[in-house]
DNA sequence: CGTGATTAAGTTGTGTGCAATTAAATTGTG
DNA sequence: CACAATTTAATTGCACACAACTTAATCACG
C-alpha cells in the first residue's frame, strides 16, 4: 500500500489540475458570452437554442433538446423565457400531440442580425487561428464521445490496471 | 449587406459547433464525474473543494475561492453541505474574525484514500495518454487566460476588423 | 482616536443542468 | 378493438454559478 502512495497522490494532484482546467475554461467561455450576450438580452444556453432555431427554422423540443444534448428538464423553463422575451412561440403540434412545435417571432428572427457580431468576436477573444480553433473543436469533440462512452459503460475500474 | 452575407453565417455556424463542443465536452466530463463520485457522496464542484482541502489541510474560504476561481455565493452554500456530511469544519478565525477557516474533518481526511481511484478511471475514460492530456491542460489554462482578458477588457469589438 | 474605505462571508434572486416523476398521446400487439 | 409499452413535455427537487446586496470586521489616514 506504501509502495504507490506516491504515485496515487501525483495521480490526485494531475487529476486536480486536468478537471480545474476544464471547469475554468468552459466558466471563462461562459462569462464572455455573458458579456457579448448581455446586449442581446440572452444567457449563453439561450443563445446555443437560438443558434439552432436560426440554423433549422423550426423545431419541436426533443429535437432542440438532441442537438444541444439537453432534456426537457433544462429546456422547458428556458423554452418558456424565450417565448416570454418574445422571441419563439410554442405550439402543440397537430399531427403530434405530444409535440411542442418551437418557432421564431419575427422578434427572435430579426435578432440575427445582431447576432451574427458574435462568433467574430469571440474567435478574437481566444486569440486562436481559425485552425486552432476547428482542431481544439475536433479534440474536444472525440474526448466527449469517449467519456460519454466510459460514462454509459457505468464507468468500471478499468481492467488490466493495478 | 448582401455580399458579407455569406461569411458571416459561415461564422455563426462555426460559432455554434465551438461553443458547442466546450459546453458539452464540460458536461460530458461533468457526467462522469457524477457517476465516479457517487460512491463517495459527492459532487464535482465539492470534489474540486476536497482536492484543494486534501492538498492544503486548511484553509480561509477566500483562499478556497481563489484556488478554485469561485466566489462566496457559491462556496457558502456548499461548504454547508460538506459540512453537514461531516467532512469539514467551518471555524471563525480567531486572527481575523472576518475570514473563516475550512478543515478537514477525520472523516474527511479519510476519504480521500477512497478518492485516490478517481483520476486512474478518469484518465482511462479520456482514451488519451498522459502526455495529450497535460498538452491540453496546457492549451485550456492559455485559452482560459486568453478568454479573461478579453472579458476584462470589456469585450469591445475587435478592432481593425471589417 | 475616529471615521470612511476596504475586505470577507453570507444572503437573495435568476438561470441553468440533471435525475426522478407525472401526465397525456401514440404505438404495438394480441 | 383493448391494453400495455413507449414517447414527449412538463414538473419537482437539488446543486451549482454568478450578480447584487448586506453585515461585520479590519485597515488606513488624517
Amino acid at each position: 500500500m506504501t509502495t504507490s502512495r506516491a504515485t496515487a497522490d501525483d495521480l490526485l494532484r494531475l487529476d486536480q489540475q486536468i478537471c480545474f482546467s476544464l471547469s475554468a475554461a468552459s466558466r471563462a467561455f461562459n462569462g464572455l458570452y455573458r458579456v457579448l450576450l448581455k446586449d442581446l438580452g440572452l444567457t449563453y444556453p439561450q443563445y446555443l437554442v437560438m443558434l439552432v432555431l436560426w440554423e433549422h427554422g423550426e423545431l419541436p423540443v426533443k429535437k432542440v433538446g438532441e442537438h444541444l444534448r439537453l432534456d426537457s428538464g433544462t429546456l422547458s423553463p428556458l423554452l418558456k423565457r424565450l417565448e416570454a422575451a418574445g422571441l419563439v412561440r410554442r405550439e402543440r403540434s397537430a399531427r403530434d400531440e405530444r409535440s411542442v412545435e418551437v418557432r421564431l417571432t419575427e422578434k427572435g428572427v430579426a435578432l440575427r442580425e445582431r447576432a451574427l457580431q458574435v462568433p467574430r468576436r469571440i474567435a478574437a477573444a481566444t486569440g486562436l487561428g481559425l485552425d486552432d480553433i476547428l482542431e481544439l473543436r475536433t479534440r474536444l469533440d472525440s474526448l466527449t464521445a469517449a467519456l460519454d462512452t466510459a460514462a454509459l459503460e457505468g464507468a468500471q475500474d478499468p481492467e488490466g490496471l493495478p
